[in-house]
DNA sequence: TTCGTTGTACGAAATAATTCGTAGTAAAGT
DNA sequence: ACTTTACTACGAATTATTTCGTACAACGAA
């Protein structure tokens, strides 16, 4: 069943996710040179990586023609759902609160944003006194 | 000047900076019985540990008696903003709001913490409006 | 004083993660 | 056909992190 859990990516891991996730199905090389802008690694270790992300799961691997074509097997949905779960666990015992003013206040949001989130928290209200009433 | 800046903790060092940021001031033996609850490495495993963190700066430590008392070094919300930061930079590129949505719809807040977050986005609304104004 | 207990120090082994060198292969150019 | 180029594979070196064994000092009890 869930394949996709218990290999939590390492450091280096998750910046080849992020990429993935950006730019969809790519090639190592695609990869590496966007890597290389933040980070100085060569091709070969980019591509070490990508394969022992293919053997633990994180990514598929399309390799019909020679240049292979590496997917994310994995959501960032779900990565991002484990990591802040720790998160909230770990440096915030609990308190999603906690962790959204910590959010909010280092990284300013717009009032756009700020709407959504009363929206969402509206949302939830909702749903609450709903479950209660019940 | 900071010299509590550059070392980020690794992964064990989180855990013993969270036991000390809950006990405060603590003994090697205090903090590994509660690290030993979840975890079973040796004592002196934890004690290196935390000898390492005294030298880097992340602990600071009082060695007038036999039994030093270790203290953390940085502050709990620096590493909180830290780590935040680093999320929201990576993983949810630069948008707070995602971060919050993605915090609120995984661990259920309870009502009074939800209206502690509206609360708090109805200040920063202020704040914008006001520096707007001026 | 002599033990047993409780501590620290610290080298070094074990493990994990990252990085690279080198070999080999297919495709494209000349 | 030969050379260059662009790949993959993969062992192994390097570096980071975690773990522990062992030596030794201080302290309190017998």
């Amino acid at each position: 069943m869930n394949n996709s859990k218990q290999n939590k990516p390492t450091e280096s891991e998750m910046e080849i996710l992020q990429v993935m996730w950006e730019q969809g199905p790519s090639t190592v090389r695609e990869v590496h040179e966007i890597l290389s802008e933040t980070k100085d690694s060569g091709y070969t270790t980019t591509l070490k990586l990508m394969q022992i992300m293919n053997e633990k799961g994180l990514l598929n691997r399309n390799d019909e023609s020679k240049t292979h074509i590496y997917t994310a097997a994995v959501k960032k949905e779900s990565i991002q759902k484990q990591v802040v779960s720790k998160m909230i666990n770990g440096l915030f015992k609990g308190s999603s609160a906690k962790l959204v003013m910590h959010a909010l206040g280092n990284h300013r949001a717009s009032k756009q944003e700020i709407l959504e989130i009363k929206k969402y928290l509206d949302e939830i209200e909702n749903k609450e006194s709903f479950k209660n009433k019940k």
